[in-house]
DNA sequence: CATGAATGAGAGTTCATTCAT
DNA sequence: AATGAATGAACTCTCATTCAT
């Protein structure tokens, strides 16, 4: 009755595997994914043969990282759904919270050659496609709520949610961490029904204008 | 009395210098900084040792596009400011107009690499807070004119500036400009003041809390 | 009074040690001996671990498969000297009858590497200088019966057999067999005494001469 | 009116190339085709960089070295052609000539590697194509002078010459050549037509029978 | 001056061998 | 005793930079 893959895993290789995903994490989220695989392999306290024992090459480890990101995403997402009391709010706290989870991801998807790998695996296009489902849920209850400014769809907000959640380099952590933040409120109030608003130029962008 | 260097170039060297800009511009803006100075030098149709001798490093080539860009950017603040006719307006010019102009110092932006580069030039140093100048004038203004919402400053208009500007991977070219358009009109709805914002988490950001 | 380290083995691994030594014998026949150590604990149905315990590294692996080698040769040999009626016939047995024992040793002498490792070995000195006897005696005893040309010695022909037999790479398994059965044939008449032979160039060869 | 691109290489450049060929020859020889590259650049005291310039990988060394080889015999063949009186005696100098230059090619063959790339690659086959009919012209012709034997063809020869040019590794360079001029000697004994002859077994093999 | 060849340091990857489970 | 995970040295290949032509 044993599932994937991984939970055959010997206990200690389990170990270095967590390991070495979250040093990739982070490494990856800090500098790009094209650092030395030998400086993730030391961060992660393990040899680079056994990075490369569990991930046959650069690109399977950023696509597990992805998956990884994906699932957490996803989780955070469901938990709003769950716990939030309108579809405007859990939108919100997606927003709100996923910001740090999201952070490596978005890194990530910086890499032209990350996007090309990513894009390219069904199981992440899988993931993917699942959190676009539930968004387009938030989106439509919150424009049915009348909150959500009605001149938008899932595309536009997928967009505007990749975009702020990507992090400005360079800067201390924490005037990151709270530009991140404003930037987010910034665009909630955007996002916001109001008669302020002016209407947007061009089409409303789908979840369909996502795919490549 | 030699004006400043560029000007003592022999007419076919200071065209190979601009077909090398024009070339790493571009390159930049499409794959990254990272590339192999090799391919920027064919794209420029010299040989790599025609690139060297203008630029003696791949820093100071990279140094070499910013510069560039930042003269574009603050020639376009510098027309916004003069033709509009509300420093509102200007800011929303600016916002939309830079658009494709900051689009490959975005990119450039984008490595970890390329922003210590960037940040340790004085000379871009200085462009750079020469366009912050003009822009705090623009938030400052266009707040005592009641448009923009009071409690933001520079630093946050110029953050959500760079994050906006910054394209996303991938995606058609048509979606991927619409996409731009369209999150800097929900970031402009955003920024105006209007009686439905919530208040702003943190504080207030500066522009000289954009020094690292 | 323990008989030789082979005999003390548990029968399992007896059986494992086996089954090492044929899948090394059917891998360094077909690819070489540079196979990686993994590749033949696999095709052993053994763990690399297991392998390494009952080889110490890879040169102790093809000396066992050497050793193995030179016995079912030596086997052969003497079956030919007691079988045929002539040393002749039991030469040109041992050359037809060999074919395929010695296709993987005389693969395995195709890698300088396996050349150094296999004359530096005692054991497998031992067992060349005692097929080299046999030859030597079908050699001379074939010359005194008038078949064999006088012209050559136990050398000589040690390395036209050698020659011969290392089989041609590629090519259908069909015609292999049949191309190196058709130069044995060719061979065979070429030692064969005759009058029409051109007397050869240099000085006969003699056992002695096939030392390094 | 420039022909091939070997033409174009600036004087030094084609220095270096022809140096690299005649050290990658020569330890090809020596070592087989595995060598690390390093060392094949440090022999021909060049860079690995330069190396590499001009031979993108491994594959791309070998295959040169294989065309250079296949050149040297062709036109050793046409020399025995033009020179010889008879077919049969173009055969037997081809035979003893080209030892010295085959040495490398049969090396190289002897890698699964090498023969796997050799076949694969157009160029290659041409020029081994233009080999056995050459080969093919002096086989009937010996024939038809009555001198080769009748029971074999082209096929036949082509796979005894590269048998026996095979060289022995190891062994003493005096040795190792007398044996390899021995050996041809004996096969050509064997290929003589000669009543003393036994039937071959199987079929004649043709050219044909050469292709994988 | 422009060019493109040469160099060599460094990154990615493999694999022999050791060792914890 | 068997297994397969971990290690790190060795090798291939790339590319920034220098230098001869």
């Amino acid at each position: 009755m044993t599932a994937d893959p991984e939970t055959r895993l010997r206990a200690d290789a389990r170990r270095n595997r967590d390991q070495i995903l979250a040093a990739a994490r982070v490494i990856f989220a800090a500098q790009g994914p094209e650092v030395p695989m030998e400086e993730i392999a030391r961060s992660a306290g393990v040899g680079v043969g056994t990075l490369y024992r569990r991930f046959p090459d650069r690109d399977a480890l950023i696509r597990a990282v992805a998956v990884d990101n994906f699932d957490r995403v996803l989780r955070d997402a469901k938990a709003a759904k769950d716990q939030e009391s309108s579809d405007w709010d859990a939108l919100i706290r997606l927003l709100h919270q996923s910001m740090e989870l999201q952070l490596s991801i978005q890194l990530a998807m910086v890499s032209p050659r990350a996007l090309v790998i990513l894009t390219s695996d069904p199981a992440i296009k899988a993931l993917r496609d699942e959190l676009l489902l539930v968004m387009e849920a938030f989106v439509r209850g919150a424009q049915a709520e009348g909150r959500l400014r009605a001149d938008v769809a899932t595309g536009d907000v997928a967009i505007l949610f990749a975009t702020v959640l990507r992090q400005m380099p360079g800067k201390g952590e924490e005037v990151a961490r709270m530009a991140t933040r404003r930037c987010i409120g910034i665009m909630i109030d955007g996002l916001r029904a109001a008669d302020s608003n002016e209407p947007l130029p061009g089409r409303v962008l789908t979840a369909a204008d996502l795919n490549p």
